[in-house]
DNA sequence: CGGTAAGCGAGACGGTACGTCGCGTCTTAAG
DNA sequence: CTTAAGACGCGACGTACCGTCTCGCTTACCG
């Protein structure tokens, strides 16, 4: 766990400062969720000074965003060979990541404070839902180039749909199926008149 | 389970402070926002004691998620004479909630908390989204009846597809184009190769 | 005063109930103290309503007030024969009530209620103190009958001066000797010029 | 056992504040008395958040405990070139604290926190009674070295048994004559075969 | 002997104050 | 100049009590 890497004069504590605080922002996220964590209780965990947070974080919404945007992994940009297979290569993606503890609590945190905080709502919208929507154009373009699909049809009506069923069976379980089967049904119920699917 | 036996001793609740505690509630929900408004407050609008406020309620979020079930109206089933006259019927009357601050401020409670809340998700479910479910079979029964559209589509497919795009709206509203604007473009996109729009 | 006219029409109020709310009170009296007893647990405590105590009296102090002065018992006056025989005895008596833990804490809750209410202090005087200045002017004036001492001292003077060295000897405790003893010892250092002591 | 060393870390407390808090309380408890005295009122009137009260304080007690505390004076040995003299300045000083508000105050909160708190008796007692009573010897040093009076008569017990009759005339306030009337005729009467008094 | 008026237990009510907690800022000493 | 520590002003929270106010019931007496 520690990681004595003095060697460097230029990058003394303050990396080590900053990696600790999103940690344990991450991690107090998780256990007791947005409202019931306290800055206190992050400094106490990070082993930080207030000063230290506050000098790089105007408020702790702004803070809660960074250490969600530190763990945005690469978009992904599949290329199955044919558009529904790409379609189900992102829901099982997503999947996986609202079936892990960490990514239920992340995504929970995201809708609950982009619900009611429009500045949020909009970071997140920029940082993390727009490059996903422009990497699913080229997916879109692929499967146009391929004609399996019209080219009027819009990948970002697609990708927004898609987004908004997945949200929706976060906030609403479906009780008769997975949450994964359920995405993939109206998925395929949308698109299934518009492209050849299989 | 609940035995609504009226003979109780000691004196009742009064029922007119419980409407007054309700609708100060929703007026400074309109006013304010969730977080700004204060407990002091609503007890200062409802002219009524702390005591009386928490002998109903344990917290602020259980007095708000009543004082919103409080109003939940009846179920509206359009009957325009078409399926996409009816549909837009329902996103226009959508629209009116959404554009007044306290259902905006519903909704944004309602997500909130359901997302976080799994028992709230679980109410709000059942009280509220399921029977305006039911209630647009009718809708899609008579337009099946006209023939407007296959007698294979699933309303509930429909009706989840709509829901979930007009949610995803209220959390990360459009920047282009309104709110209705954008869940009428969607819902075109969707439903236009499965039947005569016009 | 003692004798109300019963022909009041109605119910009759509750002797057990009355007894019931002056036990409790001076149970709680001495286990909590003045301040940290609710009304509420002397209801309980009493099996009584709240309103069965505030039709008797208005206020906590009152309450208290008469509770204390139900216990009160019958002045007594000593006599036995010589003067400091007589203030002998008186000290023992009031060694004795100020022993026992009940006596401990009324003196001490009277102590601390005079101090800083004159309602209550003006109630305690003409209630308790009062009587016992006038039985101890009989004391005195057997005393200068027999010669003891002389007939220009007056018996207010010395109850005064006794009472407010007991008083002052149970706030601050001595150290070195037994209350009794301080009291007795005071005592004789002021008389001992007036009087022929033994 | 305290180790008073300033090096503790983080931000000192700040002496502005407490002067302030200490200030403000003393202020109320003479405007509106201990009971009618509220926290809020006090960090009001100080300019000063509840939490720099209760980080020093746990209690409103506490914190008008070491008001008092704070305001303790000098101690003063009169030498007016008789023992009487002494005495009557003893008395007028001393009648001047108990006319002031602050000083009824302050010796009500005394005597109530003392007699129901041995602790705060204790310290009392050691930290204002003991010196003053110490000092009352010089006085009567002097008197007997003037031979004004006897050298076997004790300055405590004439120092005791002032003090109890200063207190039990502020518990039970003389009606027919000032409280400084009846000290000075109590305390007359016990030493005038003692002592030439003029 | 049945009506009436007050008393009763229970407990809800409007207030006021309490003491706690969290936020974002400020102030130290140490590095 | 940055940190860790922690105090600061502010403001909301939820609890405890007070003294008052209904409830639905006794309980005595009086006509």
């Amino acid at each position: 766990m520690s990681e004595p890497n003095q060697k460097r004069p230029g990058r003394p504590r303050s990396t080590k400062s900053h990696q600790a605080i999103l940690q344990a922002t991450l991690d107090l996220l998780i256990e007791v969720g947005f409202n019931h964590m306290s800055m206190d209780a992050i400094t106490a965990r990070a082993g930080v000074g207030k000063t230290t947070i506050y000098r790089r974080y105007t408020s702790k919404e702004e803070l809660v965003a960074d250490a969600i945007e530190s763990l945005r992994e690469e978009v992904e940009i599949p290329d199955t060979g044919s558009l529904w297979g790409d379609i189900d290569a992102l829901i099982v993606s997503a999947a996986q990541i609202s079936l892990h503890p960490l990514g239920r609590q992340t995504v929970t945190m995201i809708i609950s404070t982009a619900s009611s905080n429009p500045e949020f709502s909009q970071m997140y919208w920029t940082k993390y839902l727009q490059p996903r929507r422009q990497a699913f154009a080229v997916v879109l373009n692929r499967a146009q180039t391929r004609g399996e699909i019209g080219s009027d049809v819009g990948s970002d009506l697609v990708f927004d749909t898609m987004s908004s069923i997945m949200l929706y069976a976060l906030i609403f379980p479906p009780v008769t199926e997975s949450w994964e089967a359920f995405v993939r049904r109206v998925m395929h119920f949308i698109l299934k008149d518009k492209v050849a699917l299989y």
